[in-house]
DNA sequence: GCAGTGATCATA
DNA sequence: ATGATCACTGCC
């Protein structure tokens, strides 16, 4: 079972194909020397200009630009005058979707669950200078298919959203079932 | 439960 | 220029 890079083709699904798709795999960090493993077990999805819960809903501004390129692209941006949020852009070119990062498991001989968008960003260094790069080993930020298989996927509404009405009760938050077990199997490997 | 913290967007 | 809001976190 190798280990491939997810190419651009993976990202130009919708943003509700692509974010259970992430679940299983593994984002990978280099920050100088060093080179950080998450696996993704949790995401979200932010459909487009008509979602009331995505950035997009404003129309292409300075911030979300990036979310209006094609798939493949790092949209990281900065809330509550604290936190970097990570995401990827999703769809074709003009369709402005994304896949937000919030949970998943750092691997080290303790590896342990992140849960929490601005915690992921905080552990693995990212703010954002990445915002517009390509997901590819150049940028120092990238994501892998190990072969990790999610059997079971959760899906509920997303979190943070409660402003967006009908759109704060959809189900475009997707989570692994069994976190802790796949954290302790991956615990005991090393 | 809610304070912290500052960019962003709407309004003007 | 101003003010409300915010895809959050950590501590009460």
């Amino acid at each position: 079972m190798g280990k491939s890079i997810l190419s651009k083709k993976f990202f130009l699904d919708k943003a509700n194909t692509v974010a259970p798709k992430l679940l299983g795999k593994t984002l990978v960090r280099k920050v100088g020397s060093r080179t950080l493993y998450l696996i993704i077990i949790e995401t979200e999805a932010y459909l487009g200009s008509h979602d009331l819960a995505s950035h997009a809903r404003f129309g292409k501004t300075k911030r979300n630009y990036v979310m209006f390129k094609d798939g493949g692209h790092w949209y990281v941006y900065f809330v509550y005058g604290m936190h970097w949020l990570l995401n990827i852009v999703t769809g074709k070119i003009g369709s402005p979707s994304a896949v937000l990062i919030r949970g998943g498991i750092l691997l080290s001989k303790n590896s342990r669950w992140i849960d929490g968008p601005g915690k992921i960003t905080k552990v693995l260094k990212i703010n954002g200078s990445l915002t517009g790069r390509p997901s590819l080993k150049k940028s120092g930020l990238w994501i892998e298919d190990w072969g990790i298989r999610i059997e079971r996927i959760k899906k509920s509404p997303r979190i943070g959203v409660g402003y967006s009405g009908k759109w704060a009760k959809k189900l475009l938050r997707f989570t692994v079932k069994d976190v802790s077990g796949r954290l302790k199997r991956l615990t005991q490997r090393t």
